[in-house]
DNA sequence: GGGAATCGGACAAATATTGTCCGAATTAAA
DNA sequence: TTTAATTCGGACAATATTTGTCCGATTCCC
């Protein structure tokens, strides 16, 4: 029960782009040697970030990626549903005991709503809200 | 970003306890043959559960399986603990873009958070109330 | 047209999960 | 005291998932 690297990959990945000046275009090449992860694996995970709309692509020489949005309107449950697709955290296989003779499966539904509020909390950090937070740390060592 | 089936086999088969008379001492084979999965399998799940202190066990000839508390006293959390172990659910490889700089990483505190809120709802589910919310129901339905 | 980048799909390697087996220990009962 | 039945614990095997690679096709700048 953890979320891949992909999420990893995806959440740096993007990061790194909301630090970049607006409308910047970078390689994923250029990602991946920032991060130290492989090219190619890293550029699956820009794929499936491309189709989630996150991210937007130009082809070609001079081609990269570029954020869709600004960093303030990104937050980390979408990129995690792009980079892992989308399945319930518990999900009876169906060889139930008792609770096939019911409608409603009261364990399905407890996990459900403990994976709502879970994504609730990953829904409310945007790209910005962590680079604020990392800067208002730093002031505060700084000290 | 799932719990394995381990976690399934582990709630199914403790709430199959649950609803037996107290201190019944049961066989993971007819746990098993209830849930119609691999015996050897869930024995492996049982031993984890009684190395955590959910159930206890009676070993020898009529030996089995008992809860070590009242079903009031066993949440989801425990059980899913106790068969999956326990890992954050993000744990970043420590291959960081700009993390690294920083003593606390926002992402990683974030997903702690999340996580919490995650179990807090598992947490407050026993196995008493999923019986008594599946009883409210089936009333509900007899109407 | 050539070079550089992404796309998309097929494939390979590595890792994790799921499942099996068996000898040892324990206990009830014949 | 012997036998049968049960769990323990560890090693192992099978399967599924994740991670990573490769390559031809497409696109676009120059």
């Amino acid at each position: 029960m953890e979320f891949t690297s992909k999420s990893e990959h995806a959440i740096h990945g993007i990061y790194y782009l909301s630090n970049l000046p607006e409308n910047s275009v970078t390689y994923v090449s250029e990602i991946a040697r920032e991060q130290n992860v492989s090219e190619s694996y890293l550029a699956k995970i820009f794929q499936s970030l491309a189709k989630a709309g996150i991210v937007s692509y130009y082809r070609g020489s001079k081609g990269g990626y570029t954020l869709s949005r600004v960093p303030e309107k990104i937050n980390l449950k979408e990129i995690i549903e792009a980079a892992e697709g989308l399945n319930p955290i518990f999900n009876c296989s169906g060889v139930k005991s008792n609770c096939s003779v019911n409608i409603h499966c009261m364990i399905q539904d407890t996990f459900q709503e403990a994976e709502n509020k879970m994504f609730e909390v990953l829904e409310n950090m945007t790209m910005k809200g962590i680079t604020d937070k990392l800067n208002g740390q730093a002031i505060i060592i700084d000290n």
